[in-house]
DNA sequence: TGCCAGGCCCTCTTTAGGGCCTT
């Protein structure tokens, strides 16, 4: 799965921000694109083992009633290993959720063999002009239809995702690059913002 | 109960500080 257009895009909503402070995964969002139709989708909510704060009550929508009859992270995250085996990564600000896949894959000794990509640190190169780069904001420039409500693991996981495709469009009509290896967007995820239109004209 | 992080990126920078993004 070398291709940019075949990945896992996926989404966590949380206790908060930081696996290393105790915090904790409350559902998992993701879609499987290949050759940039979407052929799967995978959401859970999971329960942390705690009561969440009213702050991510209200930033999610995810209550404590909700979390009480779902299952535990262990029961999850064992099955979505399964899901994300043999295929590469994206997320909105990567380094949050593979913090939180990393932490949580790690407590049930699971591991994944593809990489990730940062569609927020790719939008800051190809969507140089967009007002900020939240998801929402992102979705809203590159106008993508959304009806839905953000902040809920499935429907920010499908928007990034449409978001991602509409980045690898973008590239291949100004470039004309229609096959796109993972490996290029990587690459222009670390480029400085001034180098990015050199580094595709040249590729 | 209340609190917390970390990587990127810009600039009035590099012996640093602060905003952006994620929950």
């Amino acid at each position: 799965m070398l291709n940019a257009s075949s990945v896992v895009v996926l989404d966590f909503e949380t206790t908060g921000l930081s696996p290393d402070m105790g915090d904790r995964a409350i559902e998992i969002g993701a879609v499987r694109i290949e050759n940039g139709e979407i052929t799967g989708r995978f959401q859970q909510l999971m329960n942390p083992g705690r009561r969440v704060s009213g702050f991510i009550e209200d930033y999610t929508g995810i209550s404590n009633v909700m979390l009480k009859g779902a299952p535990s992270c262990a029961e999850v995250m064992y099955e979505f290993a399964d899901f994300i085996h043999g295929y590469n990564l994206v997320a909105h600000n990567a380094s949050f959720d593979k913090r939180f896949l990393d932490a949580e894959l790690g407590q049930v000794s699971r591991r994944y063999s593809g990489e990730f990509a940062c569609s927020m640190l790719v939008a800051r190169r190809i969507y140089q002009h967009s007002p900020d780069h939240k998801l929402g904001t992102l979705v809203r420039y590159a106008n993508i239809p959304s009806e839905g409500v953000f902040h809920r693991a499935l429907y920010d996981s499908e928007m990034a995702a449409k978001l991602w495709l509409s980045m690898l469009d973008s590239i291949n009509k100004q470039y004309g690059l229609n096959e796109i290896p993972f490996k290029l967007m990587q690459k222009i995820a670390k480029t400085p913002k001034h180098s990015v239109a050199k580094l595709l004209k040249l590729y």
